[in-house]
Parts: C-alpha cells; sequence; structure tokens
DNA sequence: GTCTATATGGCGATAGAC
DNA sequence: GTCTATCGCCATATAGAC
C-alpha cells in the first residue's frame, strides 16, 4: 500500500481510538511506518490529514449503513436491520466520539464531515419512517422526524453506556428496548 | 473559595470543556489562579485532581438526577420530568463526554465513577418503570432494565447529535419522539 | 518522495527557597 | 502553603540534504 493511503488509514485508526487531541503526528508516522518528512510532504500537517481522514470515515460510515436502508422490506425490517447489525460496540463510534473532541468541535472543518454524517443518517431514517407511514405500516400521527432523532440517539447513547459499562450489555438492552417501543407504534 | 476547592472547580470545569486528555496542568493552575507549587502540594499530579473532579461531579448528576426522580407523581410524570428539565445542551454530558476520552477509560480509578453513575440511572429508571408497572400505568409486558437503558441512551445520545449539529434541535426531537414513543406503551 | 537535523514551545513533574 | 527554578520529554513543525 502507498503511503499516503497508510497514513489516512492510521490516522482513521488513531482519531477513533484516541480523538484528536489524543493523537501526535509522531504516533500516525509510526502507527503508518512512514518517516517525518514522508508525512509533512503529502499533508501540511495533523489538521489536513485529520481532515482527510474524518472525510474518509465518514463516506464510509454512511456506505455501510446504506447497505441496511436500501435492502427490500418493511420499514420495520429496515430499520431493525440497521440497528441491529454486527457493530463494534466497545470501540464506540468514530463519528460520534468526535463530537467529545474539543478541537473537532472548534474548527468548523473538521466539524463539517461529522455534522453531514448525522444529518444525512436523520433524514434517511426519516424517509424510511415515512414510507413506512404511506403504506400503512406507521399510525399517520407518527413524527418521522421526532423518531429518525431518537434512533440515531439510542444508538449513540447505547455506544456511551457500553463504554461505560466495559460491556456491550447496556448497549443491547437500549436497542432491544427501542424496538419493541417501535413495535408499539407499529399497525 | 479555598485553593482546594477553586482547584477541584476549575478541573470539573475544564474536564468537561476538554476532556482529561485535552486538559493540562497548567490550564488548570491558570483557572484556578493557583500556582504549580500549590496545586502539587494539594495532589500528587493531574490523575489524582481529575479523579476528585470526576467524582466530585458524578455526586453532583446523581442529586440533580434525583431531584427529578423523587418526586411524587407517575412514572410517567417523573421521567418526563426527568428528561424535560432544562439542560446545557451544547455543552454534552460531563460523565458520558468522558467516555470518549482515552485516558479516561484505560485508567480504572478514572473510570469507576463514570460506570457507577450510569449504573445508577439505568437502575433508578429500572425502579420507577417497574413502580409503573405495579400500580398499573404500563402494561406487564414492559421489560424495566431495557426500557431505562433506552431512556439513558437516548439523553446520551442525544447530546451527541446535538453537539454535532452544534444545535440543540436534535436533541429536542429526540427528547420528545421518546416521550411519544413512551406514550404508546402507557395504559 | 523520504531522510535527518534542528527549533520552539508546552507537558507533567520535582526541588528547594520563602 | 505558595513561589520560582529547573528538568527531561514530547508535540508540531521547518529546513535542507539525498
Amino acid at each position: 500500500m502507498e503511503t499516503v493511503e497508510r497514513l489516512i488509514r492510521s490516522t482513521q485508526e488513531l482519531l477513533w481510538e484516541r480523538g484528536y487531541v489524543g493523537t501526535s503526528p509522531k504516533a500516525i508516522q509510526v502507527a503508518a511506518d512512514a518517516g517525518q518528512g514522508s508525512m509533512y510532504h503529502h499533508f501540511s500537517g495533523k489538521a489536513e490529514l485529520a481532515k482527510t481522514a474524518i472525510e474518509r470515515s465518514a463516506a464510509e460510515l454512511r456506505a455501510t449503513a446504506e447497505e441496511q436502508f436500501a435492502t427490500d422490506g418493511t420499514a420495520t425490517e429496515r430499520i431493525t436491520q440497521y440497528l441491529q447489525r454486527d457493530r463494534e460496540v466497545l470501540k464506540g463510534c468514530r463519528m460520534g466520539r468526535l463530537t467529545s473532541d474539543p478541537d473537532v468541535m472548534t474548527d468548523p472543518v473538521l466539524r463539517a464531515p461529522v455534522d453531514q454524517t448525522f444529518r444525512w443518517i436523520r433524514t434517511r431514517l426519516a424517509e424510511i419512517i415515512a414510507e413506512g407511514k404511506q403504506n400503512g405500516e406507521y399510525a399517520e400521527s407518527l413524527d418521522a422526524q421526532e423518531t429518525a432523532a431518537t434512533i440515531a440517539a439510542v444508538l449513540q447513547g447505547g455506544y456511551v453506556l457500553a463504554r461505560a459499562a466495559n460491556s456491550d450489555e447496556p448497549f443491547e438492552l437500549a436497542i432491544q428496548g427501542l424496538v419493541k417501543l417501535l413495535a408499539g407504534v407499529t399497525r
């Protein structure tokens, strides 16, 4: 693999594990097996490399989610599939965790892909719920935007609870609880 | 206010804003208006000060939550009150955000109060839901543990979505969506 | 493109004077 | 208890040779 690619992927991994503030150029170089000069030849510095890595992760995350969303099946089936797909729960969400990083949230360039990712997920979930209302799966009174936000929040919050407990269990409980609550509004 | 107290409170504030990795002893000293020697006289170092600050924040958080939980009223009323109480949404949860900090999660001493806080919240919510089942407010089939985890997750995830969007809106949407879903299981 | 040398400044802590 | 001095190390680059 080329040096640039190794640098980007190593940065993605380190941002996931340690955040932006907790990741040093040196650590990236070691992980990527690239020299100092090499890194600064390809990128202007830590910030530009992080921008590239975050944007890459955002695109990957959307692609993975769309795999679940784009299947055929009822709205409930698609949402449930998304909720229950295999996840590395204890690592947390690589986008969600960045919202705790002060330097990411402060820099509009670094925050933008994080922002966009969650807007996209909420929009996509709201579309699916709206479809479910159209075909009579859900009551007309169900608010698509609100419910979409709730679903996205349970996932993000599930990660938080799991990491706090150092166990997948609270995540699984939260998802299961949500699935059952959703069943309550399904006709 | 005494120096020790200023040190602890400044650390609480900085941990909330910038996390453990993003907070330096120097920054704490400046915020607390305390000298280098002063800080190291009262605490062995950054880690011990952080431990004290996190434990303090955990206790405060529990006390604040219990204010909502301990009122009289139906289970739904108490839960809704907790969900809809005034919050500094864009600052996020000071316990929840620490789950993204690599050095906090790695150190058992620093992680313990975070762990305990969320276990307590989930337990407390589950108790209230169980009471609601007893007095016929909720269906017998409602799982208290799962639903408690879902509620806690929506709050934590709501913070994440709000910070990503740099707006309270997604938080409010997620809470509102949850309240309505809960109404679906209320008799 | 990649390497090594060098630089400035901050981190996290220790030592000892006052 | 608080202050200043000092320390070794790392963060984040820049410069210029190869």
